[in-house]
DNA sequence: GTCTATACCTGGATAGAC
DNA sequence: GTCTATCCAGGTATAGAC
């Protein structure tokens, strides 16, 4: 893969984590790259094919690091998913399922597809990770995995988002209950 | 207040929830109401006016309604709190914080402002009802109530966007956690 | 208050040269 | 692969008539 083309894709991804799918142009990722608009079209030929890139690239890295983690023990593997939020709340960045999810409505539908397909991967992930927690007695929680793991995420989605609106200390405290309700 | 301007005001409080700040046009507002866009113009000279007019709106009726639940039972009136939700989900629409933090940045100056207020008055009711029932024992949890707050809220905000993407499930089951976990 | 008309800009996208 | 040049659509906003 090209150099041009990671670099758009790294760009465009910090661009909707940090303003959203509609309010960033070509021109916010050629400018930076000191290339031109036709450049990036030429990679990406519309926006919609960007956005499923993206969305494509995540579900990858995410497979990935999941995958990684496969030696380690259950309650490290959760604290290390934990620490995706962690890490994008230092760059002052939003999780892409809580960057788009709102707008889901407008976005091509390439792009829903591609996003209920992320959802799904990482709840199902999070819920065998929890039920293996569970019986492991290493977690402890009243729930069924599968809704404890949409608590979860809805949890640690949000802590980005209010984070942003309400100031540092919301994330960090959302993350403390998360991490104490398992 | 006129007429016009209450339509206006309801008309845009739904493509904001729905869509997105960025993702609507006066257009959006004017053609279901059948004027023209410089009327929408004359009541909100700019799109950040009728931004900051729609969050006060929440904010005013977000007070009114918690100023009625005042002589409920706590438990009652943390149940209609959560009902909020329930009434987005049934429109399909997200709450205005979930569909305008993810975007924060790009937000005007002035809508910025408001939503942070707004973030504020409802954690704040939240946390004097959960610390209210928590003392009345008819809530039970072992976090403060401050940070129980936190987590309702976040849990109920997501809901709403994951319910989008996922499907209705997710909505109903989260909400009974949230329920059970108080 | 609402209209017509329009100015101005930005953004997505394409054609064709290099 | 990247460029220049350009098209077209849409969106915000304003002036001035009614």
């Amino acid at each position: 893969m090209s150099e041009t083309r990671s670099a758009i894709l790294e760009l465009g991804e910090m661009l909707i984590r940090t303003r959203g799918y509609h309010a960033f142009s070509y021109h916010d990722i050629s400018r930076p790259l000191a290339i031109k608009n036709a450049a990036v079209h030429y990679y990406f030929p519309t926006k919609a094919d960007l956005g499923v890139a993206i969305i494509e690239n995540t579900i990858a890295a995410f497979r990935q690091a999941t995958a990684s983690w496969q030696p380690l023990p259950t309650e490290k593997q959760f604290e290390l998913y934990t620490r995706i939020y962690q890490d994008s709340q230092s760059k002052g960045w939003v999780c892409l399922m809580g960057a788009l999810s709102p707008a889901y409505d407008t976005l091509p539908q390439p792009m829903q597809e591609k996003l209920h397909r992320m959802g799904q991967e990482i709840l199902s992930w999070l819920t065998a990770c929890l039920e293996r927690g569970k019986a492991e007695q290493v977690f402890n929680f009243p729930e069924s995995a599968q809704a404890k793991a949409q608590v979860v995420v809805a949890a640690l989605l949000s802590s980005l988002l209010l984070n942003k609106v309400m100031g540092e200390g919301i994330f960090q405290s959302i993350r403390e209950a998360v991490r104490k309700g398992v």
